[in-house]
DNA sequence: CTACACTATATGCCATGGCATATAAGTTGA
DNA sequence: TCAACTTATATGCCATGGCATATAGTGTAG
């Protein structure tokens, strides 16, 4: 009989192709709701409310928690300061970078596209991710994020 | 005291951002090692594992399988084709659809993807996922994807 | 101070997906 | 049978991200 070295009983690639289809379609259908009421979309979302909870953020602090480019990032950083939510300010202590920060016009659209996420999340998957066996759910996710981001795990290069 | 209409004790936005990066820094690293060993990327693969098991299914089974457009899902079968991964047969019972199949080369190329796949995923997570609690959360996932799937949200338009 | 390595960001090219539209084929009702 | 409707796919335009590279600024050894 083979060995099973790892992951007793889980069937890892299962898990992957449930986690892949939960996040692409809530992903869809969150994008769907905030582009009808915000004209925003649920990564854009992700930028202002970040930009909201960290003020002073750099692009390279952006592109670390949502592991993406560096490049993805700055072009994002472009849109969202083409639209006025966003300002590039300069950064006294290394003139590299600049510190971002949001408008008054991109905190309230967070604030107000937060609304719609929380209250679209809840319509979405409140119910089925009741109960306590789905808080285990979300201590495992958030403990398997803690993991990768500690071993620095699927950071991009650029 | 105000009411909690749904997800008791249930950080759901926090939730979603776990589930977000996790896929993304899954994917991202399946993405390297899929392409250094076998030059095709975590989406290519499971285009070729789904069609290694579902023999004959047509580009609208793609698409809804993985909760993409019809038009991506016809463009990125375009790209299999043209690597010579996959073949277009004309469907007898309804010509505007044809059926997909795998080549030689593509099955061949998708069984030894699935290893390295498998290989990586249990390296990344394997430790991670153990134990019980994770059994519930893997659970939970396979939970929620169903309902999403059951109620179409998410499905894109085109 | 100055060359050299390093770092942060910006930009260009490419691949991919969404969405709208076009086209071809199947279906239906009078 | 044929016009109107629907369906399945393909294609075009656009947005976004990866990756490579360019540029500017920083740190450091001598």
């Amino acid at each position: 009989m083979a060995y099973k070295l790892s992951g007793d009983g889980v069937d890892l690639p299962g898990f992957f192709s449930d986690l892949v289809r939960c996040e692409t379609r809530l992903y869809n259908a969150l994008n769907d709701r905030l582009r009808e009421r915000h004209g925003i979309v649920t990564s854009q979302f992700e930028f202002l409310r970040y930009l909201r909870d960290h003020p002073g953020a750099r692009v390279a602090d952006l592109a670390a928690e949502f592991a993406i480019g560096v490049g993805a990032t700055s072009k994002s950083a472009d849109r969202l300061e083409k639209q006025g939510w966003i300002v590039r300010q300069p950064n006294p202590s290394d003139r590299r970078s600049s510190l971002l920060a949001l408008t008054a016009d991109g905190s309230q659209l967070a604030d107000a596209a937060e609304e719609t996420f929380t209250d679209t999340l809840a319509a979405l998957i409140g119910d089925t991710l009741d109960g306590s066996s789905a808080a285990a759910a979300v201590r495992a996710l958030s403990k398997l994020r803690s993991v990768l981001e500690r071993d620095q795990i699927g950071t991009p290069t650029g």
